[in-house]
RNA sequence: GGGCGCGUAGCUCAGCGGUAGAGCACUACGUUGACAUCGUAGGGGUCAGAGGUUCGAUCCCUCUCGCGCCCA
């Protein structure tokens, strides 16, 4: 027996328990293969609604393969997260008073080893909530044993192929996390700065000057140019020359180099080699030095005069423009709006930094991937994001992929005593290859740095699966079918995993990449923690039950959109949910049974062959929907089917039948409720794993195993009774309108009028007769006079089709209003009639239309005419 | 500056050549044996604006205005 309510606190755990149990969400091998790969969330965090999102959907997918027969495998896992993890352990320790440095590099592992065993298990724990239907036997981390080793093969060939390098080279360096950042983590931010014009003394002219213009005065100490463009004729005389740095002394050559923009500032500009990406190129075109005059942690260092030596860089801009002021060296100062780039882990200005650091050339490995998209071998849905995909890749630079961190994969790259590097998968054979080398033993250190942790990332798809072994699994599913992520990501990971992919396999690592929207708060405002308009996606499970969330998130999912969400929404599925158990609790009431060997064709009444046909319909929908990914179209199909077509029909219009004298209509009545039911659990389970899951046990559970493994309606004949169709149609039609004339008229529902016809034809007497009761409960009938009588004076009367209805009311109705009601009828009647006896009168429609929209149109014509006639006999009687 | 997307009912969004739709909100009525987490009915839209293509445009094209996002 259902309990009166749903209780998804309570049945939420026991199910998937159940499912685990069974062990239903291994692969079950048999058919074909079907594999999703969880884009792997940091280790340490926890569920958020971007999570809940991405994850639903993967599962709807997987459940629907699952169902389908395939050979299914949602691969699970977390990432080691190198940058937010070292920071979040770092930040602990420091509030214990230690410092990483102090404890030193082994025992600073064993602290983020530990905090990994504590914090980790928190976000896979959560998606067991949601209902996500992972392999979890399979669950794999970033820094595994099994796949470290995929990333030192991986560094290996592509160090091989000559594709990673080691250079010295500028870089987007984090003064607060002293480490290099790849040009992806970069955050270009507009801010409102100023524009410093500063006078360089020309060598040997005295009283003679250039002036630059600089938003950072302070890099002038690292000064090794000044540069001004070819054809700029203010400056031609100086090319060649010398200009003298100030404060410093340094002679700086005059360059003429195109990169300068003669409209902006001066039109001169200082050259900083290693401070300046712009500089760099300068520098290197003229052959001018590179001076680097900051540390790590961007401070000024030694290569400066004394004086500002140790300056932190913003104090050292304050101090160099105070001195060169003071020096008269201080042209003017104007407000100037620039870009500024900014780490986007530690939120700080990051210097352009010239190190020695690992970079991977990905131009090549870039064609390929846009190759295999442009040939189709690869999928974006929705379709635009191919673009956004190309762009990016067709200006592709080399990706810096040493992290001056200490968690994370440590490079294989051991140095020799002479600098030379051997890089091999273990220490062992680097040893070899240094003692080819040497001709004898010498001490070998390893590069101390570790590898983006995206570079791990980009091997997910193929390392969680054994790579470099050659496993069955990875025959079996590599190419994965579809990846499910946000935009946000297709370049740090999508792009990154087809072109490793590409490169290690030979074989891009998905056939479909399904892009999805962010899930922003009720304002369109994406959701922050500092913005504080977080949403806990756990305690909207808590609150409406996790079939809630996920059906409202999956019925705001229109392709590739941005989910406005408000907790409402819940609610509304919520009520849903609700709607469904009791439809539940109404078969069960009435013994509507499962019977596998049910056939529609085998039914007799018209109800029951229309609730098949629609239900054949929407296994159709939703099938293909799921097949293109059309999520929301899936979802709202079936809300609308169950709350309308299930309920609202099908249900009121039986209710009769169970409770009728016929036993061979009860009967039928009966199989079709549960075949429909079931059906319904079905095709629903996908969304809404639980309650389908839960009625399926308790209304069907012992003949059918558990939904989660039961075989998707896959329609092969689809089930369609035309005339059946239409005859619900016209019911759903008249008791609409009587319905609608009611109330119109102030009726009160207590009242039950008779009802009476005129111009019925036979088959609408027929079925007057076979739904008596249904007009009766329904649009609140007393009865039914199938004799045609004259209609009384004081009626309600309701046209359909051929038939008009009368509804005698007695002296209480209100004529005047009856009369206002048929008159704006008949109104509305003739406005259409207009129109279309406008176009009916234009040659050129007649002429050029398709001939079946004409005759449609002379169709709705007469029957409107028709319509109207009767309506105005109607109103003639009262008038 | 380059690219992408979006302006449809009070709000959130479907529809994308031929009768404007849904959910929520709103109004009125309702203890009909599944359900008040409900039912019935209703109000509410020159489909951002201007041109063009077409027999016909919310839908296709161009431009304008407004709003996002990404890249420089």
């Amino acid at each position: 027996m259902l309990d009166k309510t749903y209780r998804p606190a309570e049945v939420e755990p026991r199910i998937y328990a159940a499912w685990e149990a069974a062990g239903a969400f291994r692969p079950r091998p048999g058919g074909a293969p079907f594999c999703i790969m969880l884009p792997p969330p940091n280790v340490t965090g926890s569920l958020h609604m971007g999570h809940a999102l991405d994850q639903t959907i993967q599962d709807v997918l997987v459940r629907f393969q699952r169902m389908r027969g395939r050979e299914v495998l949602w691969q699970p896992g977390t990432d080691h997260a190198g940058i937010a993890t070292q920071m979040v352990v770092e930040r602990k320790l420091a509030a214990e008073g230690k410092d990483r440095r102090t404890l030193g590099r082994e025992a600073f592992l064993r602290e983020v080893w530990a905090w990994k065993e504590q914090s980790g298990g928190t976000i896979v724990r959560q998606m067991r909530r949601l209902g996500a239907s992972c392999d979890w036997s399979r669950e794999r981390f970033t820094m595994d044993e099994g796949l470290s080793r995929a990333v030192r093969r991986a560094f290996v060939l592509l160090y091989r192929a000559g594709l990673v390098y080691r250079d010295k080279r500028l870089v987007n360096w984090d003064c607060a996390l002293e480490t290099a950042v790849s040009d992806l983590e970069v955050q270009n931010r507009e801010v409102d700065g100023k524009l410093w014009y500063i006078r360089y003394p020309i060598e040997g002219e005295p009283g003679r000057a250039i002036v630059v213009a600089t938003t950072r005065p302070e890099t002038m100490l690292g000064d090794t140019g000044v540069a001004v463009h070819p054809d700029d004729p203010r400056y031609r005389d100086l090319v060649g020359r010398f200009a003298v740095l100030p404060l410093v002394g340094r002679r700086l050559p005059i360059v003429a180099d195109p990169a300068t923009d003669p409209e902006k500032g001066t039109g001169a500009v200082k050259v900083t080699p290693a401070h300046d990406f712009a500089d760099f190129a300068i520098g290197r075109r003229h052959g001018l030095e590179a001076i680097a005059i900051l540390d790590s942690r961007g401070r000024l260092n030694d290569a400066v005069p004394e004086p500002y030596r140790g300056l932190d860089r913003f104090e050292a801009r304050a101090r160099v423009v105070a001195d060169l002021e003071a020096q008269g060296f201080l042209v003017k100062v104007e407000p100037w709006r620039h870009v500024v780039p900014y780490g986007d882990r530690s939120g700080t200005p990051l210097e352009p930094f010239l190190t020695d650091q690992w970079f991977c050339e990905v131009k090549g490995l870039a064609e390929r991937a846009i190759a295999a998209v442009r040939e189709g071998r690869t999928r974006f849905v929705p379709k635009a994001w191919e673009t956004t995909f190309f762009n990016w890749l067709e200006a592709i630079q080399p990706w810096c992929i040493s992290r001056q961190l200490w968690w994370g994969h440590q490079i294989p790259a051991w140095y020799g005593p002479d600098g030379r590097i051997f890089v091999a998968e273990e220490e062992e054979e680097a040893f070899r290859l240094a003692r080819a080398h040497y001709g004898a033993d010498v001490p070998l250190v390893r590069d101390p740095d570790v590898l983006d942790t995206w570079f791990s990332s980009a091997l997910w798809p193929f390392s969680t699966l054994g790579w470099p072994e050659r496993t069955p699994e990875l025959e079996k599913f590599y190419p994965t079918d579809v990846l499910v992520t946000g935009f946000d990501i297709i370049f740090f990971w999508v792009a990154r995993m087809m072109m490793l992919g590409l490169f290690c396999m030979n074989e891009v690592p998905f056939r479909d990449v399904y892009i999805h929207g962010l899930v922003r708060d009720e304002r369109g405002k994406k959701m922050s923690k500092t913005l504080g308009n977080v949403v806990d996606p756990l305690e909207l499970v808590d609150k409406y039950g996790a079939d809630a969330l996920r059906l409202a998130l999956l019925a705001a999912t229109e392709q590739g959109r941005d989910v406005r969400f408000g907790e409402s929404r819940v609610e509304g599925w919520r009520n849903f949910v609700t709607k469904l158990w009791n439809a539940a609790r109404f078969a069960e009431l009435n013994g509507a049974r499962w019977q596998p060997d049910f056939a529609p064709h085998a039914c007799r009444l018209p109800l029951n062959r229309w609730i098949a046909g629609e239900i054949s319909a929407l296994a159709r929908r939703v099938t293909e929907a799921l097949l293109d990914y059309r999520l929301s179209e899936a979802t709202m199909a079936l809300y609308h089917f169950v709350w309308d077509d299930f309920c609202d029909w099908w249900i009121e219009l039986a209710k009769p039948l169970l409770a009728g004298d016929d036993p061979e209509a009860r009967a039928e009545t009966q199989a079709t409720g549960g075949f429909v039911l079931a059906r319904v659990l079905h095709l629903l389970h996908p969304f809404a794993p639980f309650v389908t899951e839960e009625l399926w046990r308790t209304l069907f559970g012992a003949p059918g195993g558990l939904l989660v493994l039961a075989p998707w309606p896959e329609e092969r004949e689809p089930f369609f009774d035309a005339s059946a169709a239409e005859e619900l149609g016209w019911l759903v039609r008249a008791i609409g309108a009587i319905r609608a004339a009611r109330t119109e008229l102030n009726v009160p529902p207590s009242a039950r009028l008779a009802l009476l016809q005129q111009g019925a034809s036979p088959v609408t007497r027929a079925r007057l007769e076979r739904y008596r009761e249904a007009f009766e409960r329904l649009a609140r009938i007393g009865a039914i006079e199938l004799e045609e009588r004259p209609v009384p004076r004081h009626a309600i009367v309701v046209v359909v089709d051929e038939t008009t209805f009368a509804l005698p009311v007695g002296e209480v109705v209100d004529l005047e209003r009856e009369r206002e009601r048929l008159a704006r009828e008949i109104a509305k009647t003739r406005a259409e009639l207009d129109r279309l006896e406008r176009r009916l009168a234009d040659s050129a429609f007649l002429a050029r239309a398709p001939a079946e929209v004409v005759e449609e149109s002379r169709e709705r014509l007469s029957e409107l005419a028709r319509n109207r006639a009767r309506l105005e006999a109607a109103l003639a009687r009262i008038a």
